[in-house]
Parts: structure tokens; sequence; C-alpha cells
DNA sequence: TTGTATGCGTTATCAC
DNA sequence: GTGATAACGCATACAA
């Protein structure tokens, strides 16, 4: 008899009469509400748990505003190999962690990659989610103080907005410029002295400049001149950290050390570089951005500066869920956390 | 006045009120049906418009059991560097036809890692979706029912069951033994005639064995001899590429061409061949399989097969929403999508 | 063509 | 401790 339910989703009405209560006691019971006598509570929840009982979430919503859902919201232009690899990690540990919290995420763009159309007021309007994971630098103020008006939380992940707006709420972002500052320091504590830094063309991202403004810190630290020509920008590509010997071949023959601020850049200069008996690391130590999986296995192995994603993600979820759980008024918490070096042999 | 309701999110009831008809009437209006006249429409359409308006999620699921969600499962088994890379870019095409679509995704694991519960039953039972996307070859029959008992549609893409259930549902594949045969004749026709390839260590995995009969039968189309010892499997990683010199020298040695399965397992193999003054392609040929964009830059650039991932995404998308706007009783589909093949300099 | 009334499954405010 | 009952926002059968 009970077949039917288990396969059809029983509601607490269906609960109640197999209990033989009514449909308040059941959903005290199924909330742990403390009112109810301890063997009540337990018949039902033994019910409930022998139907595969789930409350009805759309019902749940109307009725108590609480959706069991987070949105993750990304920016559809991260299409690079490199980031959009680091962010996918990133988003499997978030999903990882929201899972453990009984949350699910509903996955979004932050626009419509053809009309431009902001899924942020759609899905705020809709009621569809109790909170706002943002993982994107150009979310309109708009749209945030649209997020707020309907009194949900956001934490804002990794990406930090372009048009700075302080502190406005809870932030967790990799310290990019002590991510330059270490790997600088590194190369300089392995006795370099002309230190080139390679970067990925990228507009207006804010990760780059800090790594720079990082790079520059330690080279000053260290009493070691600054020569803007040893920065230097080029495509996210294997191809563009290959040709390096031929786009750059000047500055590449002065240097002893080369900071790559994405890995695939670095790995194609490793490359180049075997084919001209250039050793790596006794000519030029090299290290690179994100310890990408790759790394390990390249020859020889990459050093990288690995970003805390999943203390990130793991500080973003457990804050957002603490936001949605007690609407207290905390302060908006903004965090930097340090990303760490991963020494192999190309350093 | 509007001003409030535009930030507070205005229900049909507000509509009607500012329009000066009942909520039925606004309800008809909003959803298209041809039963109200064209100028109350209209007004009604225009108010909404202006006020931001959306359905409220979990209301409009509890009456009319739509919600506007689908479910996109994935094995959170897997992380494999390339796997996930490619699984990855499947999820964006996904997210970007559904967005097209007004279909919002839930993302989600089938089990969950430490519990192994299952978070189909779980999200079946809390009616959070209207269909689910399956990306996953280890879902138990008992979660197939689930969702079928629940009326609700069930696209398998990419990933084919290990438990062949013959066609049960709508399925779309990437054909993997024309893409075995497809490389292994690309191959041939370039004159190899001692063809090896390497295979991911993968359990049970169906793509690979697929891709293994594919290069059989290209084999015996050409009255070549099959070997086995020409059949090998090693990690998917950079290194097993790079280290085939070592771990299998003879082989090697005999062989005039190499099919990859995996891109990355061939970037390992150009690097080691590069060191050893081995032409590629003019001492040996070389292929791999997902075509991922690294293929593109790598020296020499790598012939790949591509997998169809877009159309692939656009198909089940598609399938997935037609079945849940017409509960007609179609046929289950089940589409090998044939991949391409991309040459560059590798062969 | 439009309005009234009912129900969807749950929570919450009352009573008892 | 427990049980009616209203309310949440929307769709729809039935009236008008």
């Amino acid at each position: 008899m009970n077949l039917l339910f288990m396969l059809m989703s029983a509601t607490i009405k269906d609960i109640a009469k197999l209990a033989g209560v009514s449909i308040s006691t059941v959903s005290r019971a199924l909330n742990n509400n403390p009112r109810v006598k301890k063997g009540t509570m337990d018949k039902i929840q033994d019910i409930a748990k022998s139907l595969n009982f789930e409350f009805n979430a759309g019902a749940r919503s109307l009725s108590s505003k609480i959706t069991g859902n987070i949105a993750l919201v990304y920016d559809a232009h991260i299409n690079g190999f490199e980031v959009s690899l680091y962010i996918n990690q990133l988003f499997l540990e978030v999903r990882y962690i929201l899972e453990q919290m009984d949350m699910d995420t509903i996955l979004l763009t932050g626009y419509d990659v053809n009309t431009g159309a902001s899924n942020i007021k759609r899905i705020v309007h809709k009621k569809k989610v109790d909170g706002f994971l943002i993982v994107h630098d150009s979310i309109t103020n708009d749209d945030y103080k649209t997020i707020q008006a309907a009194g949900l939380p956001i934490v804002q992940l990794h990406m930090v907005p372009r048009n700075d707006i302080s502190v406005r709420f809870d932030s967790f972002y990799s310290d990019n410029f002590m991510g330059g500052q270490m790997a600088t320091n590194h190369l300089i504590s392995l006795g370099c002295r002309s230190i080139l830094t390679v970067l990925p063309f990228a507009e207006e991202s804010k990760e780059y400049s800090q790594r720079v403004l990082g790079y520059k810190k330690a080279l000053e630290d260290s009493d070691l001149p600054f020569n803007k020509e040893l920065v230097v920008s080029v495509e996210c590509a294997y191809l563009s950290g290959y040709n390096l010997f031929n786009s750059i071949p000047k500055i590449i023959k002065q240097v002893d050390g080369i900071f790559f601020q994405a890995d695939i850049q670095a790995f194609g200069f490793l490359t180049a570089a075997r084919e001209r008996g250039i050793d790596i690391p006794g000519d030029i130590k090299v290290i690179g951005y994100d310890d990408v999986p790759m790394c390990q296995t390249v020859i020889p192995s990459l050093s990288s500066i690995h970003q805390p994603r999943k203390e990130l993600a793991e500080l973003a979820c457990k804050r957002i869920i603490q936001r949605i759980n007690s609407p207290i008024n905390l302060k908006p918490e903004c965090r930097y956390l340090l990303p760490s070096i991963v020494l192999r042999t190309s350093s």
C-alpha cells in the first residue's frame, strides 16, 4: 500500500493520514519543532523516511520563502581555456560544498549573451533562490540593488568587481598582489636578478594588474630596479609562450627568471626553451600561476602559484548559508586569501 | 507609486489592481491565452513589463507543475583534467541553449560523494525540475524509474549508460566507433601501416572500447593486421604520453602512426619526440581526440577528432524542451552523432 | 471576453 | 502538544 506513495511523492497530508495526526503536527515534526512530543515526532519521521518524503519545493517557498537554491552567477564571456578551467574547478568545489549543506545550485550567466537581459533580475523576481554567489566582475549596480532590495544575501567570489564598490557585501578573493610578490620573491631568492613577467592580455581585469604590483613590490624590497620592458602582455595561449624567443628575443636573452601569470604560457615557453638547448632552471628559472593539473606532468614540471580555491569556495558557501539562516546584521566581510607556492623542477 | 512595485516583485494581484481587471484575466493575458481581448492583453502586458514582473516560481509550480528548471546531472567522479574540461565545455553549451529557451539549470551530481544518497530521488520528490539531462553513465535503474514514475522526461547526453538498457529514452551520443575509425583511416590514408592507439585507463567506460573497435574496423577494411600489442592503456596525462619512449620503446620503434584517444597524452608524446629528434609527422604521424583548445597552439599543432558537442547539446536541449511542452508519446530517439576530423600539422 | 471560487502543499496563527 | 484554518501566488473549471 505504501508502494504507491514511495513512487508518487508523498505529501504531509499523506503522512498525516498514515500517522493519524493533523498536517500541522506533521509539518512541525518534520521541521524538528521541539513542541511536538518525542513519540509522535519519531513516528512521523519514520513514516516520512519510509516514503522517501521530501518537501514540495514550490509549496514551501510559497509559504515560507525558502527555496533551498543558490544562484551561482558567472560571466558568459569567460571562455578562455585557462580561465574557464580554473573557474570550472572552482564550481565543482562550490557544488560539492553546497551539496553537503543541502542546497541546490542554479547555474546562470549574469546577462543573456544575445539580449543582454539580466538573469539576476529575472531570478530574483521569480523568487527562485535564497542567495547569490557571484563569480563575475561586471554585475551592474542596479542588479546588486535588486538583490539587496529582495533581502537576499550576496557573496562575491574570486572575481573582484571592476567598478570597485568598496566592501558592500561579503567577498572572498585570492590575493593576487601577494601571489605576484611571492612568485617574484621566490625567483629572487634563487638568485634571479633580471626577472620578466608575462601576463595575458586582459583589458581591465584587476587580477593581473595586482600581480604586477606584487611583482614590483618584490623587486623594490630587494633593491632591484623595475624595468617596464620586463612586463609583457601576450595572448593567453601555449603558442605565445612558445613564441617569446621570437617576439622579444633581446629581452629573453637578458633575463634569468620568468614569472608567467598563466601556466599555459609557461608550457609553451618550456618547450621552446628545450628546443633551443636552454636549460630550465639552469639558465632561466620559471614559475607559473594557477597550478593547473598539467604543471605536475610537464617536463620540467612547472612551479606555480596555487590559488586557494578550495578554501575560497568553502568560506563563500559557509558565509552565504549563514546569511540565509540568520538575517543578523553582520558586517560584510572581505577577505583576500593567500595563495601558496608549489615548487617543482622549473625553478 | 510604481517604484515600489518595481523593486518588490509584483504579483498578478498587483497588476490586476493597476489594470482594473481580475487576477484570472491577468493570468490569462500573461500566458498568452487567446481568449483575452487584444486591448486588455496589451494593457496588462505593458504593465507587467513596466513592473519587471516575473511569475513566482513556487506558486507557479504548485499550481501548474511547471518549474522552469532542468536538472543537469553529472558524475562527481569525473575529475580528470581532460574529461572535466570536455564536460565543462559541454555544460557551457547546454547552459547557453537552455537560457535561450527560458529554462534554468540546476546542476547536481547523481549521488552524494560521501553518503551515496541519490540526488535524483531528492530532486524529483521535491518537484524542483521539469526534466533530467543526464551526463552520467552509472545512474541506477531505480533512479531512472523514479524519474519516469514522476512523469518527467529524461535525455541522456554524451555518456552511454554502462548497463545498457537499450533505448528507453532519448539519447544523444558522440559516435566513438566512427571516431576511432576516422582517426585510424586518416592515418592509413597517409600511408601508415603500423598504427598504435593509446587510450586512458578507464575500467568500464564504453567510449574508449568503442573507439578501439573503430580502430580495428579501419585496419580490417584496409587489410591491415590487428596486433593487440598496439593497443595500450596508460594514465590520462601528459607524462604518460611523454614516457611512451621508455615504457614501450620497442613498440614505438616499429610504429609509423599513433592515434591518441586523449589529446593530452599526445601533447606529452610530441614533446618527447621533439627531444629525440623524431620528426612529426615525418617519422610518425599523430592524431588526438577531443580537439581541446591547446591542439591549435602546440608545436606541431595536433590533428584531432572533434566531438560534436555543440550539436549534441542542442539536440538534447531541444528534445527535452519538446518533451516538456508536449507530453505526446513520441518514441525515444537515440542518435550517435558523427565526430569530425580536424587536420593540423601533426599528421 | 471576463470574473468567482477552488485547489496546489506548506507554514503560521490561532485556538483548545 | 495538537488541531483547525488562513495565507502564500498562480491556474483553471465553472459561471456570467
